[in-house]
DNA sequence: TTGAAAGCGCTAACAC
DNA sequence: GTGTTAGCGCTTTCAA
């Protein structure tokens, strides 16, 4: 048995489609014209159709969440934030993943015009002109949680990296290390063409050298471990452990009762990592060879994401407004759907330092 | 300027919209029409709306997954797993959260009669008739990653607890751990009371009596650490630290060169959480109280999620299976899509354990 | 207030 | 091989 049309819930109820349409819609109505639908709608369970609505209507009420990888905890933080201000309009949200190539950005976009939904907010990690291009002859309103350059007219929310960069320096300053490296994602990604002008712009501004600088893979926590590797082989710190059943942790006890910097950082006394999952690959990679976390090694990540507190030792992390940025972007996404002509507006989010006991 | 429909197109190449609907479906079409509809198709950048394809044809060629909480990690696996499936399949996979009451999952199921897609798999943490019902009738096929009754007669792929709680207790029985605690999620969850019975039953088979048993609010971190809490308090285990500061790590040095159990357990040598979130979580209890993992107390998890990797010290975790469960769930969901009446099957993941240092 | 009917954009008979 | 047309399920004029 098929599921029951409107056609079928009139026939039922003895009056016309558009009768029952009307009553559904909480369109004027006698009591009892009413009273016979809604009998004759439970009887047969019926539930409107949505494509055909929206066919007819011209809106899903549904929105789309695309982000490149769901098993990055920072996107959990902006999910959450989207759905709830998202859900108190009435949309249902849907999340697709789009991986981490820009091609399947552009085709997650295109596709839009498929009518999947009324709007997207869309949190790119790569970005080129052919996106841009996606993204402004899109026949839904999209906002970019991330950043595109102005000249492209969208609306945006994006994180201020720079200035989360410079929490991190000048906490490391605070707390007396001067010897840091930084460990980025792919630099040709957006967040991490951010970072690493931020990091440079902090350290410069502190008078700073960086002592080393590695770029992962991916934002993710295996290539942050790779990248640790990399960073540590190159500073000459090889693996101290005759067995990983003896490796020690990161935040083993402290060698002196102050938290100043221990000697054996083999010349590091902190890192800075583009991401949260990167920051913990790199811890892993440090209590490998030996080194103590925050005694030998300072470590800061980005994101400030539930990971931060779930790692151990809980990870100082800058907190560059993923809740917010979500609930902007999802705002702004609902105000354009309002009214298309507003002009575009580019929202930066500014960051915090949530510090905890990797620094 | 709004988007071209398919008469748009037809128009512009001068021929009638049943000949551009055969060429975009690669119906048989001499190579110059071919050539006229693409040309027309690029020129006006035209994209078939799916909603009104779909009215016609009756699929969406679209497939949900709902999960509880996007923050789990073990749905980070099972996504993946189900998304590389149905994507072969040329279907498109939107991810929705149901959140924990079983009555948003129930409105949820009830909501697929709208349209949104051709077949649903969802992971449902309660289960009640109302939902089971629903499952029944719903107008397009539902797979339950999960358990619910056989007499349902639905589709289900699960996993094995009862056999992962036996790998979890012989493991800690090998390596001399006998005064075991159990942390569980919420028992009135399907996969609460799974792993209550599993563990109940491993501890009886292997004639061991549980030192201590306590149930955290919700399969998250945070309840985790708070349910960890009550059990060390339970244990009369003072938190030992002066201050936060101070904290030992979970992985410190061993006190002794053998991974034998030392003192200082306060009564239990290991726990076993319901799942790798409380299993962080209890670690991070068992650190401020000065208790390291695994030398005083091992820890062991469920799921096998990239958390278990990505903690510290890295989990010891029973992997239930969560990519296979996704797989074999999508392919459930395919092959029923495909053809409605085949006889409901139930597919049981088998366990295996992933030993890491936190055992 | 209610009903008849047009039409949203597409596909699939059916006729040529 | 191609064009005409009915109709998927709904909403919304327009008349009554």
């Amino acid at each position: 048995m098929s599921r029951p049309t409107i056609a079928a819930v009139a026939r039922a109820a003895g009056v016309s489609v558009a009768s029952v349409s009307r009553v559904l819609n909480g369109l004027p109505a006698t009591e009892e014209m009413a009273e016979r639908v809604q009998r004759a709608v439970a009887e047969l369970g019926y539930v409107p159709d949505s494509r055909a609505r929206s066919l007819k209507v011209g809106r899903t009420f549904q929105l789309t969440l695309a982000v490149a990888d769901v098993g990055n905890p920072v996107y959990v933080t902006m999910m959450r934030a989207v759905e709830e201000v998202v859900s108190a309009a009435g949309y249902r949200l849907v999340v697709t993943t789009t991986g981490p190539d820009v091609v399947d950005e552009v085709a997650l976009v295109r596709g839009m015009a498929r009518g999947y939904a009324d709007g997207l907010v869309i949190s790119p990690l790569r970005v080129d002109d052919d996106l841009i291009k996606s993204i402004q002859e899109c026949d839904v309103p999209v906002v970019v949680a991330g950043n595109v350059p102005a000249r492209a007219g969208v609306d945006t929310v994006r994180a201020n990296s720079p200035k989360g960069m410079l929490l991190a320096v000048e906490h490391l300053l605070t707390t007396q290390r001067h010897k840091v490296a930084f460990v980025n994602g792919p630099v040709d990604t957006v967040p991490g063409t951010a970072r690493s002008k931020g990091f440079t712009d902090a350290m410069k501004a502190n008078s700073l050298n960086p002592v080393a600088q590695v770029e992962a893979d991916d934002f993710t926590f295996a290539a942050g471990r790779e990248a640790g590797r990399r960073l540590l082989d190159q500073l000459g710190l090889e693996t101290t452990q005759p067995s990983a059943e003896g490796a020690r942790a990161p935040g083993g006890e402290a060698s002196s009762p102050s938290s100043f910097p221990a000697a054996g950082g083999g010349g590091i006394d902190a890192v800075i990592a583009a991401n949260d999952l990167l920051a913990v690959g790199v811890m892993h990679e440090l209590a490998a060879r030996g080194l103590r976390v925050p005694d030998d090694v300072a470590v800061i990540g980005m994101d400030d994401s539930e990971l931060a507190e779930q790692s151990f030792p809980p990870l100082t992390s800058v907190n560059l407004g993923s809740a917010e940025r979500g609930r902007r972007a999802a705002e702004l996404l609902l105000a354009r759907i309002e009214d298309d002509t507003r002009t575009p507006r580019r929202i930066v989010v500014q960051p915090s330092l949530s510090v905890r006991r990797s620094s």
